[in-house]
DNA sequence: ACCTGAACACCGTTCAAGT
DNA sequence: ACCTGAACACCGTTCAAGT
């Protein structure tokens, strides 16, 4: 049974409460919690089942059995990262809601680059993520879209924002020896001018107002209810 | 030196054509390749360095002459299959273009669904992804963008259909059997109702039709030059 | 210059044994 | 029920040695 399938989320969600962990135990999300750790300080490479162990003060066989495998771990950990996503009504209408809730989930994701990359092994079916989809799903149809293309409009708005995610997390040129270091490969490609000419905005963006640019087009694109 | 940054694709384009491969030799592009097939037949977790090397009937540290180290050998890799990407000009506008270009992007990423997360890895710098780069520019910059918007523009539609991209890849419920899986993983799950009521297009989307609805929408909101 | 063989440190996972 | 110790197969990488 793959990890992060239907299945096995079913089985997970079967699962969940029947552990009665002792106190000062292990248990699953103080793994996910040291996981996370160990992730953001030090990046994907870095968490590996010893490490994990070793951090909690155990022998890394210990932790077999609360995970069957570190890929499950890495599932649980995408589950748990999407926990951090608190969307909130505005007030103000289903757009400023979808805003507020695409820059929620981006500013979530920004905190946890390691764990971006994680976001496409699979399908997101676990509770915070289920929970994501119901809010979105719930907005936009309240606000009179019919379901259909509510849909369309949840998973494209989701789409972009794990797109923007990506590449910022990773691609982003932070720093000034890496900006020098662009110019100077720049400089010695003269077959992409314009490559070349916009560099700067090309390399070392603002990701925020790249994102709001972006959301924006979107947005204005779909047009309005009914 | 971190593989795919700045740094090393300036060492890397300054060493290009330098290699003078012996016939029937080892040579990066042949090493490329055979990780590709690995990696489209097997997936991500079935490229190692030994497995490359029996597939080209050579002992594992030979590929490391050729190539520093496995990080490294995923760079390339990248850069390869976004070579497989050839635009061109429809003759019908920027927007027919660009829709032009978006989608022949996205079929390659489709056709190479395992190396997907692996754009998420870094810049993209190499030499096919600097010439989509100066391709995507041009064809705004002579539709009469200005520049800074152009980038605006560029990165946009590049980072959805990377998202776009991504999540199908890993993401879309095919077959019956995960199909009738993400049904009953549902009508377990009551407290999700909008979830569960739209399960069908959010779990088995037509990822072309929202391609191109998503694109659409983002392009529409984009307006016209100056 | 290129390839090989042996070796090292490290990893995920299994399982019998303890409490 | 939970944790441990020993063990297995496998991995990336290094390096001296061959041609």
């Amino acid at each position: 049974m793959k990890a992060g399938s239907a299945e096995w989320w079913r089985a997970r969600y079967a699962a969940r409460g029947r552990q009665r962990p002792r106190p000062g135990g292990l248990e699953l999300k103080r793994i996910t919690r040291a996981a996370l750790d160990i992730v953001d300080a030090e990046g994907l490479a870095a968490l590996t089942m010893r490490r994990v162990a070793e951090d909690m003060g155990v022998r890394h066989t210990s932790l077999y059995r609360h995970v069957a495998s570190r890929d499950e771990l890495l599932v649980e950990l995408v589950d748990h990262v999407l926990g951090e996503v608190v969307p909130g009504a505005t007030g103000r209408g289903w757009r400023a809601d979808m805003e507020q809730a695409a820059g929620e989930f981006r500013r979530v994701l920004l905190a946890h680059p390691a764990v971006v990359p994680l976001l496409t092994m699979g399908q997101l079916l676990g509770p915070n993520a289920l929970r994501g989809r119901e809010f979105g799903l719930g907005l936009l149809i309240r606000a009179g879209w019919e379901p259909a293309r509510a849909v369309h409009i949840y998973l494209t708005v989701a789409h972009f924002v794990i797109g923007t995610a990506l590449l910022d997390a990773g691609g982003a040129a932070r720093g000034v020896e890496e900006r020098t270091a662009m110019t100077e490969l720049f400089a010695g490609l003269p077959q992409y001018p314009l490559v070349r000419e916009l560099a700067e905005p090309l390399n070392l963006p603002d990701g925020d107002q790249e994102f709001a640019f972006g959301l924006t087009a979107l947005l204005n694109g779909m047009g309005d209810p009914r």
